[in-house]
DNA sequence: ATTTTTATTTCGACTGTCAAAATAAATTAT
DNA sequence: ATAATTTATTTTGACAGTCGAAATAAAAAT
């Protein structure tokens, strides 16, 4: 072996990472008040200095500077704690300063809400759809049409609108506005966001569709009072997002977390992907759904609705088919080994199994989470908290209202100060 | 189903991330302007202006400051480009300011150097040992005797030393300082940092040891001009580390990047830990050597050195062995399924296979480096560079010199400035 | 009516920052 | 040789943002 025994530094290049100008996303007091108020709803001046440690005097003077913006205003309701004193003044943010659109593609309904600035919902619709591949150009136009539902059930009018953002399933690169690929569009890499942005008056986001149900647990679930966890979400796919240190993790290039192609078996299942072993190739609806087709008796009714194979092999299940229930059995043994990896790779204290559709609980059984505490236990690792989440179909659209209003507020609050 | 269809602000609960006091580690200018400085070896004010794109005039005030501090000085090698002009005044990192020792732990032999502030190795040492697990006293002990040796060879005195930092196979608490499990420590979870501490007059860090070699691409080698890539080292176990936005990535509580004991295989291969299937029963060296165990017929012999079955092993693969050949040959193929994985869940752009015993190329053959790809090929997503590097054996120490230099640069430079 | 308590605002000082002007130190042109 | 030009560094003045302390405001308790 002739390697250098030790590192010599050359002459005049130094030692010590060379990438020093990436800046890194650091929050302005302005963004600290304004997001404290948010956090809390309604809280006085004096609590926003002690929780963030930073001066009264200053709190005061960032606030007035808001508040002349017309993004929070004081209640009117003083909450008094302590009875005595100068009763605190609450503040909060203004519903109406801005709003924005959350959008949702998926395979059967595409659905959409929108918020005022506080994140309250006004509205949502839905869009009933089938699971093709189809032009970007007519994603874009159902997009428009969902936009104008959603429009007419809040109430409001296109110009009232600031900010959209729209999950998607598949590769989807926030930052650069592309779809690598995506199981609703035809075109690979196409520019969708930059597309939208062409047919709409407003600025628009895009995201991969696991991360905006991570978004929503952080803004609106049991994320919020959490710095780090993660969220898998089992649909159609098997998706997965991350917050480290209260930041979304997108992995290096914007494509990462993607929990459902990881391999856990040698020359196993067949996945969507092509390939062998992937997790979502035991997990996921179509591999179950597959799966039922071969060793299922029963046949599915008119009234088991979207997904009607599924609901009859879990009927048959839960009546103590014994195939059935090996079907679910196996597939849990994998989602635990899935989570057991999440957790040696991750180390989150929290994962959240979320999403709209988590009735099949044989995957979520006891037996499922002990295997998976049981597979990453050792001396000194604290066990992982696992909770399972069941939303309404409007968790996607929520999540991406509050990706819109994230990105608006950082907008809004990044640079100077709003002159008058 | 009765989930909530949409989810309603609570009165006065709001919405949105609830932890805004963590602080985030921004670096100020000052912390900028010396890691510049540090990194390019010797550069001008003008030039560290335009690279972190601050103004000339603040520069010149923070360098006077840290010169003042005798933290930079003014190098007489004028290096000048254009020729007109006012010659630049190139600034370097003062190497004699503080002095810094790095050590490593491990299995065969400890190794540790020495080195001046500006990164400069000044000297090393070792201390062959044998595999137990030993109390830790006797671990504090044994690095005690290797920081003798090091000075020594150093020609410094322990008073002249600002920091340690120490790597240890295992599960590491960087930031708690506590060791859950060692290989090498009897006691589980023991005080380890605080331990060295008291027995040594400077500030101790620890860490796992995959994070040395992780920091020490980060200061020295390929990853010191990216901001974004993940490390695999492959000894007796096999190790993770992983660098996102120029930060060393540790896993929501400090415990993660187990790449070893993820799952590749349901009821697979016995791990040390006890379970069946994880990666490192398949790749690392102890799951080489049981298989040769089994399956070879020439005998190691003395001149073998360290790992005398592994070395048959290699040197019978070599000369065409099959059996052989076929062992390395299915370490490969999980090896480029842990790759994939991580290239999945990270996203890295750069892996860099690396570590002091990197000769057994058959792991790292083109078929493993295509199965890789293979894997992970998908649309619109660039092909991950994948680069072997074998380092001498003292990379672990100067990894871990390089972690205590970057904990006592920012501990220097974070307060205010240093006053007169 | 006065005192006490608590919240908010105002004020003065100070740090860190930049832009622009001034200065310094070299080369090139005359 | 001297002046002009070029480039690096320093100085200066202005200004945002910050804090601590003092002042003010608005309530309850005495």
């Amino acid at each position: 072996m002739n390697a250098p025994e030790t590192l010599h530094i050359q002459n005049g290049l130094g030692c010590g990472p060379m990438l020093l100008n990436e800046l890194s996303p650091n929050r302005t007091h302005r963004q600290q008040v304004f997001e404290c108020v948010r956090a809390a709803g309604a809280i006085s001046r004096i609590d926003v200095a002690k929780s963030l440690g930073i001066s009264p005097g200053s709190v005061t003077a960032i606030v007035t500077d808001l508040m002349e913006a017309e993004l929070l205003y004081e209640t009117d309701e003083t909450r008094r704690d302590s009875g005595r004193g100068r009763p605190p003044v609450a503040l909060s943010v203004s519903p109406r300063a801005r709003y924005v659109v959350g959008v949702k593609l998926s395979d059967h309904s595409h659905t959409a809400v929108a918020t005022d600035f506080a994140g309250n919902t006004l509205g949502s619709a839905s869009l009933q759809t089938t699971p093709k591949r189809r032009p970007m150009a007519e994603a874009v136009a159902e997009t428009q049409e969902l936009l104008d539902r959603v429009l007419r059930d809040a109430g409001l009018a296109p110009a009232d609108i600031s900010a959209m953002a729209i999950g998607l399933p598949g590769i989807v690169d926030h930052a650069s506005g592309r779809v690598p690929w995506c199981p609703l569009i035809a075109e690979e890499n196409c520019a969708m966001r930059a597309a939208l942005e062409d047919a709409l008056p407003f600025a628009v986001h895009i995201d991969n569709d696991a991360n905006m149900v991570t978004i929503a647990e952080l803004w609106f679930g049991a994320g919020r009072a959490r710095s780090d966890f993660a969220v898998v979400t089992i649909e159609n796919g098997l998706g997965m997002g991350l917050v480290t240190q209260n930041q979304v993790f997108r992995g290096g290039q914007g494509q990462g977390l993607e929990l459902g192609h990881t391999k856990v078996q040698m020359d196993g299942a067949l996945c969507r992907c092509g390939r062998r072993g992937c997790l979502e190739a035991y997990v996921a609806d179509y591999a179950l759904e597959r799966e039922a087709a071969t060793a299922l008796l029963t046949k599915a009714t008119e009234e088991d609705g979207d997904r009607p194979v599924l609901q009859a092999l879990f009927k048959s299940a839960k009546a103590g088919h014994a195939p059935a229930q090996a079907i679910f059995q196996r597939a849990g043994r994998y989602l635990a080994a899935g989570l057991a990896n999440i957790i040696q790779l991750f180390d989150p204290p929290l994962i959240l199994i979320s999403g709209a559709r988590m009735q099949y609980d044989y995957l979520y059984a006891d037996e499922v989470l002990a295997a998976t505490r049981e597979m990453t236990a050792q001396a000194g690792r604290a066990p992982v908290e696992i909770e399972i989440h069941t939303w309404g179909d409007l968790v996607w659209a929520q999540g991406a209202a509050a990706l819109a209003l994230q990105n608006l507020t950082d907008e809004l609050l990044r640079n100077q100060r709003v002159t008058a």
